[in-house]
DNA sequence: TATCGTTATTCCTATTTGAATATAACGATA
DNA sequence: TATCGTTATATTCAAATAGGAATAACGATA
């Protein structure tokens, strides 16, 4: 029953500002400090994970991850404040729209056949 | 600011089972009759459109559409009850989850760019 | 100034997706 | 039984997307 769920993506556009991998990408840049790492982690190619970042910071009016390249440890990269405003208000977006919902959606899931 | 919005999908393991456009299309598909002047108004293939409701039909463990061919007018498409209650439970779901969290969504959209 | 790991970017290829086309089957009606 | 518009399906081709590899730039440190 875990493959059955919800997934909420924001638009601005025809682009997807934020959904569930770019604020997993988020979370997992602010624990690693850097792109490639959270990449490898995330078993994502360093292409897309920079280009999710990208996309993000041309969505919003102030960037959500600034990045360095150069010193010591050859950079890297980290939310900002206002990344992290950002990132808490998708993820309590998505806990209460699923408690706001509850009836709804297992209306929907308790009809599923199973998957995998 | 119409292009800044929320889209909700709801996933069978890795595939849709339901979000915007299925919804859309099952909703085209009651007031048409058939899949293929459906798929007409919306702008999309038949082969598109005849797909998602195979889709949905394999997810669900009821079928959302009826289908015949042949006779007068060639056959057509139509809604089951049960696929009212899943198109009116999914309707309800997001309207439900866009109430509960105006202020969250509306600290994403306020600070996106436009675009387009 | 050489080293290091990271950022940033380009190029090319493989895969996936989508659309268009073609065709058979269907069955109520005249 | 001929006609009709639709369903259902396969095939082919173009386009969009994703991924990998390669490379330059960066700057703190030794």
């Amino acid at each position: 029953m875990a493959n059955k769920h919800l997934k909420i993506r924001i638009y601005n556009g025809g682009t997807v500002a934020m959904g569930p991998g770019k604020a997993e990408l988020l979370e997992t840049i602010d624990t690693c400090g850097s792109i490639s790492s959270a990449a490898k982690q995330m078993q994502m190619s360093y292409r897309r994970a920079w280009e999710l970042v990208d996309v993000m910071n041309k969505c919003f009016n102030q960037p959500v991850v600034t990045s360095a390249s150069g010193g010591q440890h050859g950079g890297g990269a980290h939310l900002t404040d206002f990344g992290r405003f950002i990132l808490k208000s998708y993820r309590d977006l998505v806990v209460k729209a699923q408690l706001a919902t509850e009836l709804e959606l297992n209306q929907i899931l308790s009809n599923l056949n199973q998957s995998e």
